[in-house]
DNA sequence: TATGTGCCCCTTTTT
DNA sequence: GGGGCACATA
């Protein structure tokens, strides 16, 4: 595994500086093992240099699960601004949304202790901050005049941008093609592809989307169209934000104008990037300097959506002399014999860096693997086990349920909420998803941009009596009358829907008037809506809620442009079954998706569904390479868990919507992951745990739980 | 032209 | 369990 002196090495380093570190005040770098510190203080030295225009050589840091990587790199911004660098002028990146705010978090403490023991007047706040595709939404609003945009653009999500593919793919006439033509769905995966992977559409058409190959040349026209139309609307879509971003600094003087702008940018998740963020990179840094990236690339999960682990592979080749490279392999995180089996599961990993996590955190508990009968029972036994768990002192924050897809957790769900165990779920279906909301939006979209087709389609059909014809021709009229957009009442509508018609028009009108009052404008478009509700919707009560719900968080912003684009890059992730989102200070249950719960961390951590079809999941296993990225999975969702990990493999699971089958039960295998050879690593077990005890014993069992969980209840 | 109904197909992970 | 589509009805 790894060389004896070595470990000795770095715990006497480690004890050393702690020894050291305790008469002084502060100094935040003893916390730091002797890798960490040199990634952390890489380039900087005690001169200053950090502050003149010295090069910063390129920095790659290939950082294992659990090994400090978030704590090293914050650690190093607050070295440079200790060193002389302005806060504004660090760019400080990662792909997800949780991964940049979590990252965000930490620096701001950092530099707050930091001032605090400088005694300065107040600590600097790092402005550039974010996920790729908020920063680049930002520059991209501030650089619009340079680059003939117009600064008060849309942006699209994933549905709008179905809907714009869908509506070009209907007036392309490719939808009434007698072999069928593919549905917005993957036409727009497709054209993603093909813009992130940053290569040809036959390429990825064969590679990622054979069954399309014969489309290739109306793809290409449709996308052209799709392209055409979003520009007239002046929307941008998520990829967009990347290649405008992209093609912006590919211009040799605002190239050079946003690299230097940006002394120092530091990129966390560096494996989850694509080819398009390598280049938004490369270009705003040819020579690397001041280029910090960080990564590990056993846990790169994103390659469906065009993330290349070539980018970490590469990265110190890219430049000359080479990008300095320094390896985090001491996990503080998991204990030993958890770190031993997820060690085991990426080992037989086909290409890797080579590298294998260590921990001094000793325990006698394996991890457990645990088998039973079916999706009721896995719900059972998890929530018993949580129960138990908290009863011996682990808050529920610090436990999680961790699955492969969204859909996973339904049966858990139930269980949980029967019980009145409070619960947050992330990753799944989206609050912004559900129609009722994306109406509501609508309304508002169309109202501040009258270019965006897609929202006043939307919009137009919540007025009865108004179709799809109806509105399409008052966007048409709309269109050719630009920019007056006061003649919306004026158009031609069927003669029963006047009266909605105008009412809905004048609505319109007052929420898009340039001197709306906000948020009393998206009030007024709220209650109009919930007069249509009923006839919208059957289940109108709990839309409603949705409603109001989305009405406080209007609230909180200072505008409808800042609503609307903070919403669609920064979606509030986390859905509840309960009524609203639980208090601050209440405990919780953390149900999320493994690629949810990229970064995180939790004293207990179990998997559900381990059985092929789930981890990997059936829809991933048409290649080697989507296999391997699905034994990263995995590897990802063990290494979240500190002191327990428990692994579920339910002897059959209830599939629902199979193609030609409808829903039924598949007897499953455990996963291909854990096969007999890692056994020794686990603890095994099954449940319920007496398989010859009378039926009635588990049932009391429970029964007795449920009861206890009730009277506690009471007092919550 | 709007709206209702029945049938077939697809079904993951995130910005 | 929902979206897309064809067809029927008001």
């Amino acid at each position: 595994m790894r060389a004896p002196q070595a470990v000795e090495h770095a715990q006497s380093e480690s004890a050393a500086a702690q020894k050291a570190a305790t008469p002084r005040a502060v100094d935040p770098l003893a916390q730091l093992n002797a890798a960490q510190r040199q990634a952390a203080t890489f380039g900087i030295d005690d001169t200053g240099l950090a502050a003149s225009d010295a090069a910063h050589p390129p920095l790659l840091v290939i950082a294992g699960a659990g090994s400090g990587k978030t704590a090293t790199l914050a650690q190093r911004v607050a070295q440079l601004v200790a060193h002389g660098a302005d806060p504004g002028r660090i760019l400080l990146l990662t792909f997800s949304r949780r991964a940049a705010s979590e990252m965000s978090r930490r620096v701001e403490r950092l530099l707050t202790r930091c001032a605090a023991g400088q005694a300065r007047t107040a600590a600097p706040s790092l402005n550039w901050s974010g996920t790729f595709h908020g920063v680049g939404a930002r520059l991209l609003r501030e650089y619009a005049g340079r680059i003939g945009l117009d600064p008060n653009f849309t942006i699209h999500d994933r549905q709008d941008s179905g809907d714009l593919t869908n509506l070009v793919r209907h007036e392309l006439g490719f939808a009434v093609k007698s072999k069928r033509f593919p549905l917005k769905g993957t036409c727009l995966a497709i054209y993603s592809a093909t813009v992130n992977t940053q290569s040809p559409l036959r390429e990825v058409l064969q590679t990622s989307f054979p069954w399309c190959a014969e489309w290739e040349s109306d793809l290409q026209r449709l996308f052209l169209a799709y392209v055409e139309a979003k520009q007239a609307q002046q929307v941008l879509d998520y990829d967009d934000l990347l290649l405008y971003w992209a093609q912006m600094v590919s211009d040799p003087a605002l190239g050079g104008e946003l690299g230097a702008r940006f002394r120092h940018v530091l990129v966390d998740e560096y494996q989850d990037t694509n080819r398009l963020q390598a280049a938004i990179l490369l270009a705003m840094k040819p020579d690397g300097s001041g280029l910090t990236v960080v990564g590990d690339d056993a846990q790169s999960i994103y390659a469906f959506r065009g993330a290349t682990v070539r980018n970490i592979l590469d990265f110190p080749a890219h430049f000359e002399p080479p990008a300095q490279l320094v390896t985090l392999e001491r996990n503080y995180r998991s204990t030993q014999p958890i770190l031993a089996a997820a060690n085991q599961v990426i080992a037989l990993a086909a290409e890797r860096f080579s590298k294998d996590l260590w921990s001094e955190r000793q325990s006698s508990q394996k991890p457990t693997l645990v088998s039973l009968r079916d999706d009721a029972d896995q719900a059972n036994y998890v929530v018993e086990q949580v129960l138990a768990r908290r009863e011996a002192g682990v808050r529920l924050k610090a436990q999680a349920v961790l699955f492969r897809s969204a859909q996973h957790s339904v049966r858990l769900e139930l269980e949980l909420t029967r019980r009145n165990i409070p619960f947050i779920k992330f990753g799944g279906l989206k609050f912004l998803e559900a129609a009722h909301v994306k109406d509501v939006l609508a309304v508002l979209r169309w109202a501040r941009n009258p270019r965006d087709r897609i929202a006043g389609f939307r919009a137009m059909q919540l007025v009865a009596g108004i179709g799809p014809k109806t509105a399409s021709q008052v966007l048409r009229n709309v269109a050719e009358t630009t920019p007056a957009p006061a003649l919306l009442g004026e158009q031609p509508v069927p003669a029963g829907a006047r009266a909605a018609w105008l009412e809905f028009t004048t609505l319109v009108d007052c929420c898009g008037a340039a001197g709306a009052a906000w948020p009393t404008a998206f009030d007024q478009i709220c209650r109009w809506y919930e007069m249509q509700i009923d006839r919208l919707h059957q289940d109108a009560e709990i839309r409603q809620a949705d409603v109001e719900q989305l009405g406080r968080i209007a609230n909180t912003y200072a505008s409808a442009e800042s609503f609307l684009t903070e919403l669609t890059l920064d979606p509030p992730d986390a859905s509840s079954d309960q009524a609203g989102p639980p208090l601050l200070d209440e405990d919780y249950l953390i149900l999320s998706t493994i690629h949810s719960a990229k970064g995180q961390e939790w004293t207990a951590v179990t998997i559900l569904n381990a059985v092929d079809g789930c981890i990997p999941s059936d829809m991933a296993t048409g290649s080697a390479a989507a296999i391997e990225e699905e034994r990263r999975l995995l590897y990802v969702a063990m290494t979240r868990a500190r002191e327990y990990l428990e692994i579920i493999v339910p002897q059959r699971f209830y599939v629902t919507h199979q193609a030609g089958f409808g829903d039924r039960h598949l007897y499953a295998s455990r996963t291909r992951f854990i096969s007999n050879a890692l056994l020794p690593h686990f603890e095994q077990g099954s449940w319920p745990p007496a398989p010859e005890a009378p039926a009635a014993n588990p049932e009391a069992k429970q029964q007795a739980l449920d009861l206890a969980a009730r009277m506690r209840a009471m007092w919550k």
